[in-house]
DNA sequence: AAAAATTTCAACCGCAACAAG
DNA sequence: GCTTGTTGCGGTTGAAATTTT
C-alpha cells in the first residue's frame, strides 16, 4: 500500500510564495506556533501544503534567519565542516547560526564547488583533482606537498597534543575522544585502515597523539563517503543524551579543537590552509554578488 | 538594444528516519 | 513487531536575474 500524500495535492498552490502568503503564515505561527505542518496551512487559511509551508518558515520566514552575503569566514567554515562532514547540509548549518541547510546547499553548488574546481581541488574529496592535473594522475610535486602538509600536521597535532595533556586542553580533547564521535571516528578508523586503500588519503584531515593514551583521530571524510556511516553522525546528533556531550557539542568541540574555529592544526600557520599548493586567498575572493572581491 | 547564455536561489520532490497507535 | 502518519534531509528543477555576445 503507498503512502498517502503529505497533503491533497489538487487546488493546492505551488511556486513562490506572495508577501499575503508570507504574513499569513508568520502570524499564524507568531499567535500559535508551526504545531503540525500538516494541518497549518488549513489553520492559518493557506492553499499551500505543510510541507511548502514548513520549508517556507525555515528557509527564509523564521526571524533568526541571517540574510545576506556569506563572509569569507563563512565560506572557510563550509569548506571544512564539509571535508570533515560531506554532503550533510543540515549539519554544516547548524555550525553557522542564521544560515539553513539549503541557503549552504546552494552556496557550495554555485561558488564553492566550482571555486575548489578551479583550484584543481576535488570538491568531493577535498583533494588534488587527478582529472584536473596532468590528466590522469596527481603529479609527483602536488603529491610531495600534500604528503609534507600531512606530515608537518600530524608533527604539529603531536607537539600540541603533548600541550594539551600538560594544561587543561587534554581533557578537552580526551571528552571529545571519548563521546560519541570519538567512537564513530575510532570504529571508522579500524575499519578503513583494515579494508580501504583510499582511506589513508581520506584520512588526512585530522591525526592526533597523546601522552596518556597513544590515539588517533581520523576525522571523518570516510563517514560520507562509506555508505554503511551514512547515518552515523545523524544518529549521534539525534541521539538523545541528558549529559554535556551531545553530539551538537562534540562537533563543536571537534571544530573548536585546538582553538576557535582554528584549523591551523591542519597544517598551516595561516588559521586555514587546507589546500598547501594553492593560494586560499583567491578561493575566499568572492563573486560580486557576494560583495567580496 | 536585443538575444542568447549563464548563474542564482527559492521551491519542489522523493526518500528515509522517527514517532505514535 | 507492524503499520501508518509526520518530519527532516538532500538532490534537483526551473523561473528570474544577470552577464555576455
Amino acid at each position: 500500500m503507498g503512502r498517502a500524500p503529505c497533503c491533497e495535492k489538487k487546488g493546492l498552490k505551488k511556486g513562490p510564495w506572495t508577501p499575503e502568503e508570507d504574513d499569513k503564515l508568520v502570524e499564524y505561527i507568531d499567535k500559535h506556533g508551526h504545531g503540525s505542518w500538516r494541518s497549518l496551512p488549513k489553520l492559518a487559511g493557506l492553499l499551500r501544503c505543510g510541507k511548502s509551508c514548513r520549508l517556507r518558515w525555515t528557509n527564509y520566514l523564521r526571524p533568526d534567519i541571517k540574510r545576506g552575503p556569506f563572509t569569507p569566514e563563512d565560506e572557510k567554515l563550509v569548506i571544512q565542516l564539509h571535508a570533515i562532514l560531506g554532503n550533510r547540509w543540515a549539519a554544516i548549518a547548524s555550525q553557522l547560526p542564521g544560515r539553513t541547510d539549503n541557503e549552504i546547499k546552494n552556496l557550495w553548488n554555485t561558488h564553492l564547488k566550482k571555486r575548489l574546481l578551479l583550484m584543481g581541488i576535488d570538491p568531493q574529496t577535498h583533494e588534488p583533482s587527478p582529472s584536473l592535473d596532468g590528466g590522469g594522475l596527481p603529479s609527483p610535486r602536488h603529491m610531495a606537498q600534500w604528503e609534507g602538509a600531512r606530515l608537518e600536521a600530524e608533527a604539529r597535532l603531536s607537539r600540541e597534543s603533548h600541550l594539551c595533556s600538560e594544561g587543561g586542553g587534554g581533557d578537552h580533547f580526551l571528552r571529545l575522544w571519548n563521546s560519541e564521535v570519538g567512537e564513530t571516528f575510532r570504529k571508522f578508523k579500524i575499519k578503513n585502515q583494515s579494508s580501504s586503500p583510499a582511506s589513508s588519503a581520506s584520512n588526512k584531515c585530522c591525526s592526533i597523539s597523546g601522552t596518556t593514551t597513544e590515539i588517533e583521530l581520523k576525522v571523518a571524510r570516510p563517514l560520507a563517503e562509506d555508505p554503511s556511516s551514512k547515518h552515523i553522525l545523524r544518529d549521534c546528533k539525534r541521539a538523545k543524551s541528558d549529559i554535556e556531550d551531545s553530539s551538537e557539542s562534540t562537533l563543536q568541540l571537534l571544530l573548536d579543537f585546538p582553538s576557535n574555529n582554528d584549523m591551523s592544526f591542519l597544517g598551516d600557520a595561516d588559521c586555514y590552509n587546507l589546500y598547501p599548493d594553492f593560494n586560499t586567498d583567491s578561493l575566499f575572493h568572492s563573486s560580486p554578488q557576494h560583495g567580496f572581491v
